[in-house]
DNA sequence: TCGATTTATGCTAGCGCTATCATAAGGGCC
DNA sequence: GGCCCTTATGATAGCGCTAGCATAAATCGA
């Protein structure tokens, strides 16, 4: 394409060049870049084929300072949500590179306290224009109200709206545990377990509460509890803390498909079979899923759409455009092996 | 510990404020803030004071103007396990926190073609001062060259040294894939399967050339193989051609642990026990094989800490220092429930 | 005693953009 | 034909840093 192959690119080119090489002023070079449209359509065309020529891109670190922003959005995250890490940073990734913003991630610490601390350090260390919180980070208490005295936009993926968040995306994860309690009970299970996620997870609760709820509706069912840390060594323990019980659960839900795999390791080691013996259903409809063996029947939150979403909410804030409409993920349950007729 | 709470930061304090209150000129804050050694003990003490006093951080965007930097990190992955990611995150961002850079993730197409054209746009458009590139993205053939020519520095997690790569850090991958052999032939298998690695990947044929030459090695022992992608039903349709033969292979080495867990799937739908008729072990040692039933053996490559090491070098290949000593990986096999004796 | 060094610090021109203010053309109106 | 309004564009002051050059003060040998 490039006549002139000797030409030896020194440097980027820069607003100037574009400029001179369109015989006009970084001025309205600059008002096209920024979309003005108080722009001669003749002159609008020559500045653009003149970028397009010299390839040029502006610069996001001087935009950025005279501008006051960073065009970064960051991604606080753990490891209890490592398994649809994938799907949330491409969800966020599909949206941020349209809108000249780039995606900068955080690992945090598990434990509530070490992460306000963490979370607060990186972004006055970062500067980003704004934040994506997925669960369970979102829930951790207290996280909203310090992202909200720091003044950092942030939008969180969450069961239920987070006073301080700016924007939440929501996810009917009461109306999702009450759908799992209705599978295993129309599956004839009577005595229910659930492995819950950690107490002070808003989003857990809420699984809880539309599990326990819906069980409570039907009679001669009930329920007994186990809390889980999100993490595989906990869902284990859960798991044989709830079949250790003189009158064992034939149903188990998990609040997350790590614990449900942990579930389905004492379950294999304890010789009980799924889902013959034993029913599982887990949360998340993560890839893991489908390498278990059996396939986990699991509760699909589609993180990757959610987390596009806020994205595109957190975008608008940031622009101080008006937020888009609300988004409210539907969650549906996965059906696969693990889920079978209550024993006799 | 703020005696003026009527104070109302405005904004963010900067170097000016800085020189102000410790009654110095810019210059002299700069040269503490890059720890030039030109100062006095009794001024710097006096800056720095200043520093903690106003909660000074100086800005990114300006700083990265003028040193024509930006001190962000890109992390170019196309992941097949979202597991690992999250370790190599870890193990990049560890490093770069404390060292002033971020990092930033740009998920990337599976196909090769795609690919490179993808990732040339992204260090185009995000100006990152540096890419880190863990297999398999690190294994197309021709990134290396593109990103050479782009200028841009990189450093690759590979099994080999990769031509246009400023730095590689290194694993014994093809030492691992004799490790496997070793072990599998140690226990009496003579059949032994390999479900190898996209053709295409470099560290991918390293495993199999380790792995198949221990086995030629042995007299009586002979390998069969079957190509994967890297990803769940390739790693299901794999072991459905191997033990479809007419001499099923007894023990089979899959190049990862996610193939490795369809390699699972298939011998549990057909009824094959694990370990006492099929052996099987992965590669990756990522957190998902004490999630499989049984545990998966597997071959154990230090993601975090390769990654760590790849930013490492990375920042001072960045900062003009000179590089740190080279690292190479010894990959480690862990012992799990999925390896066993032979059949006899 | 004095210039030559060394050491400590300041002044200021960028870095590549945005956006305020000013200005220069047209165009319609009476 | 003069005036006001609209539309298109330019000159330029920052944004918050870094770093080259200059300068002032302290040290030192002869």
């Amino acid at each position: 394409m490039d006549a002139s192959p000797g030409k030896q690119r020194e440097s980027e080119p820069t607003i100037d060049d574009v400029a001179a090489a369109a015989g006009v002023s970084i001025r309205t070079v600059s008002r096209v870049l920024n979309k003005s449209p108080k722009v001669n359509a003749e002159t609008r065309r020559r500045i653009e084929a003149a970028i397009g020529e010299l390839r040029f891109r502006p610069s996001v670190r001087a935009r950025g300072l005279a501008m006051r922003r960073s065009f970064l959005i960051g991604l606080i995250h753990n490891d209890r949500n490592a398994l649809v890490l994938d799907s949330i940073q491409r969800g966020i990734v599909a949206l941020t590179a349209e809108r000249g913003y780039e995606l900068i991630v955080h690992p945090t610490p598990a434990q509530a306290g070490a992460a306000i601390d963490d979370v607060l350090a990186f972004v006055e260390r970062s500067r980003v224009d704004g934040l994506v919180v997925p669960p369970p980070v979102s829930g951790i208490p207290g996280l909203a109200a310090a992202l909200e005295k720091a003044q950092v936009p942030a939008v969180a993926l969450s069961s239920t709206p987070i006073e301080g968040f700016a924007g939440v995306i929501l996810s009917e994860e009461r109306a999702a545990g009450a759908l799992v309690a209705r599978h295993l009970l129309d599956l004839g299970h009577r005595r229910l377990g659930l492995v819950n996620g950690p107490r002070d997870v808003a989003s857990a609760q809420e699984r809880r509460a539309g599990f326990l709820e819906e069980v409570a509706r039907h009679a001669g069912a009930d329920a007994v509890e186990a809390e889980g840390e999100y993490d595989f060594p906990s869902g284990v323990a859960a798991a044989e803390r709830l079949l250790d019980l003189p009158d064992p659960p034939t149903g188990i839900f998990a609040a997350n498909d790590i614990m449900a795999a942990g579930v389905l390791k004492v379950a294999a080691r304890r010789g009980v079979a799924v889902p013959a013996r034993l029913s599982v259903v887990g949360f998340d409809g993560s890839p893991l899923t489908r390498m278990l063996t059996p396939a986990l029947t699991s509760v699909l939150r589609p993180f990757g759409d959610m987390a596009a979403a806020a994205a595109e909410q957190l975008i608008a804030r940031i622009e101080g455009r008006e937020a888009p409409p609300p988004y409210q993920a539907t969650l549906a349950i996965v059906l696969a092996e693990t889920t079978g007729p209550a024993p006799t």
